[in-house]
DNA sequence: GTGAGAACAGCAAACGTTTTCTGTCAGATG
DNA sequence: CATCTGACAGAAAACGTTTGCTGTTCTCAC
């Protein structure tokens, strides 16, 4: 169906070996006029290399898979992008499967993925640590970004939680606030305690005392949010801010604070944590900190081709900070906005304005 | 790096052709109990085939190509969920490739998927008419689902916009509405003059007179709803019920009211289309029509399959039918929630039940 | 007892590359 | 003038499969 380099051979006079160096040899020797020559009738002929073929010969596919639980999660869109955007860069294409929180269903995809049609791996959102043996054996070098639970585990690109949460903090005590709620995540996700430390390091940093009477375990749900805030207002001497570990857990506690005839921000400021979609849109727009996962693909990308060319070398796990976004729910002024929480060592201006899928509207 | 059929034939002492034949052409005839050795064999030996070998030999690789416009746009995760699970039953993989909006990433995407990675291809949610002549004379199948400009083509899967507009004003017109207003798409979108059309249509069935007076112009955005939505609401004889193309200008209509101290859905109702996930999450929660995205997805891949078996043989556009989700902003008694708008010809019961991103939560 | 056919297994070619090795020729060097 | 070197081009092997063809053996019918 396709032109071969014995046709291009054929056509243009030259063996089949010349005419593959010409095309795809930079450095082999070839005189000038005949490459010129080759290239062109390859040009004219529609040449296009056989994949298949060239990986079967070199070993080596151009390729890479991606693992996600669920391609439908809000967060494996940006980091799929972030991968994608970095692989462009190098004429890598990527293979994505999704795994459903399915640890058969991700053996299959690790299995059906290492049968070479791929150099590499990234596990995206990936819940179970599911490196087995057939993964491990292969040698085929692959990434985590942002798996949810266990340890500190090597090749992983993880957001900066408590980075974040102390951001959250930071950010409420400036505007003047000493009664700060926390309302957490759901228990046993690493995400979790990782905000709930960062509020508690900040809190001690700004010289506060913890009060375990202004924290409510939530479910990462507006419900959650929204009882938890219920209880809140009701204790004894309430906060006048609360830290929502994510966006619908914030959301629920505005819609709590309206109910109970609480005006936001003015009495009560609330601020939440993943810069999701629609904390932009809802009313008061929601104040909080971003998930860098457009940047956390791009560096998962940019590590895993890395070990692809230099061979399999685990690095540690590496943190990626997000930023603040200021908006209404805390009352501050928001023409000062400012891009705090942005790491200039990791984060490139190209990612910062345009690519960066958080930009306000 | 991994085992061959060679090394199974020197272990199991068959030849390779044997093994080959024993383990993947289930129709030739080999003794049953030489195929159970070699299978063993083969397993103990963790034998994975070498997809570059086999697709080098049969000129066919089990992976076809997506080509997206954006991944982050709100309707292509779903759409590529339905395509993968589709694709999984059958033993597909798929190559996805953001094409940015930009024709000419489109066209290297195109290039790069027809040297041979992949078997077809699928466009979701292409604006530009890529089909270049590359893609043509590859002979390699293809289908569109949700192209977003252009007229009927074929091999393209799409939403029934025409008829879920007309399911939205029925609706309304159902809950007693007669003055009821539309805030129209961008101009020059398909969606936009198709959804413009079904209201016009129902209006007539309905026996209705089109006022041209309750007809703004939108852009898709917040901002356009709103203020198409003040426009409307200093109309003469104002409308007391307002159908939005989509949910963006639904709710820029629903802000707008409140504003002018209007409720939601009591002095006026509002319904809004696609179903994003924001109107289950906004006050009031917004009724709307849902755009069939991962029921399109899955046809999409199913037509492809098809295609890639049977050889290229163009089809039809196909429509493919949202449903009406009754939430808040029309003021219709929620607990009748009805599955109105479902075909069941097209739509599987798995789909509906257990895989429609759609279900409230 | 012979021949036909079925049931199985192996040989070898082929798929389109890349790459090692070998060869040729021109010009430089002694 | 003989030899060496470098620049280039070609022959052929190899990558791991699949598959058409060729055997071989065995069974069964005549």
């Amino acid at each position: 169906m396709g032109v071969t380099l014995e046709e291009i051979a054929r056509a243009s006079g030259f063996s089949v070996s010349t005419v593959s160096r010409a095309l795809t040899n930079p450095n082999y020797p070839v005189n000038e006029v005949t490459r010129k020559r080759i290239t062109e009738v390859a040009r004219a002929m529609g040449y296009k290399p056989n994949m298949a073929a060239r990986s079967l010969r070199t070993d080596q596919t151009n390729t890479i898979g991606i693992i996600a639980d669920d391609i439908l999660s809000p967060f494996v869109p940006p980091i799929i992008r972030g991968i994608q955007d970095y692989l462009r860069e190098h004429d890598f294409l990527s293979l994505i499967v999704n795994s459903d929180w399915d640890p058969d269903i991700e053996q299959d995809a690790i299995n059906a993925l290492i049968s070479r049609p791929v150099d590499g791996i990234v596990f995206a959102e990936s819940s179970h640590l599911a490196i087995n043996d057939n993964l491990r054996q292969s040698g085929k070098p692959y990434v985590f970004a942002h798996r949810l639970f266990g340890s500190t585990i090597a090749n992983s690109v993880v957001p900066d939680d408590h980075y974040g949460a102390a951001l959250a903090v930071r950010h409420l005590v400036g505007l003047g606030h000493q009664r700060i709620a926390m309302i957490k995540g759901r228990e046993g996700w690493h995400s979790a305690s990782r905000r709930f430390a960062g509020y508690q390091a900040e809190l001690a940093a700004q010289n506060i005392d913890f009060d375990p009477a202004l924290v409510q375990q939530g479910d990462w749900e507006y419900e959650g949010g929204y009882s938890a805030a219920r209880v809140l207002f009701a204790v004894a001497s309430p906060p006048t801010a609360i830290f929502a570990a994510n966006d619908l857990m914030a959301l629920g506690a505005i819609c709590a604070a309206q109910d109970a005839g609480l005006r936001v921000p003015q009495d009560i400021a609330i601020v939440g944590y993943d810069n999701r979609e629609f904390t932009r849109i809802v009313r008061p727009k929601i104040t909080t900190v971003s998930m860098p996962v457009y940047e956390m693909g791009h560096t998962a990308a940019k590590l895993l081709l890395g070990q692809i060319r230099n061979g399999q070398e685990d690095f540690e796990e590496i943190q990626i900070k997000g930023r603040l976004f200021i908006r209404e729910s805390c009352g501050a002024d928001v023409s000062q906005q400012t891009v705090e929480g942005l790491d200039p060592a990791t984060t490139s201006r190209r990612i910062l304005l345009d690519r960066d899928p958080d930009p306000d509207r």
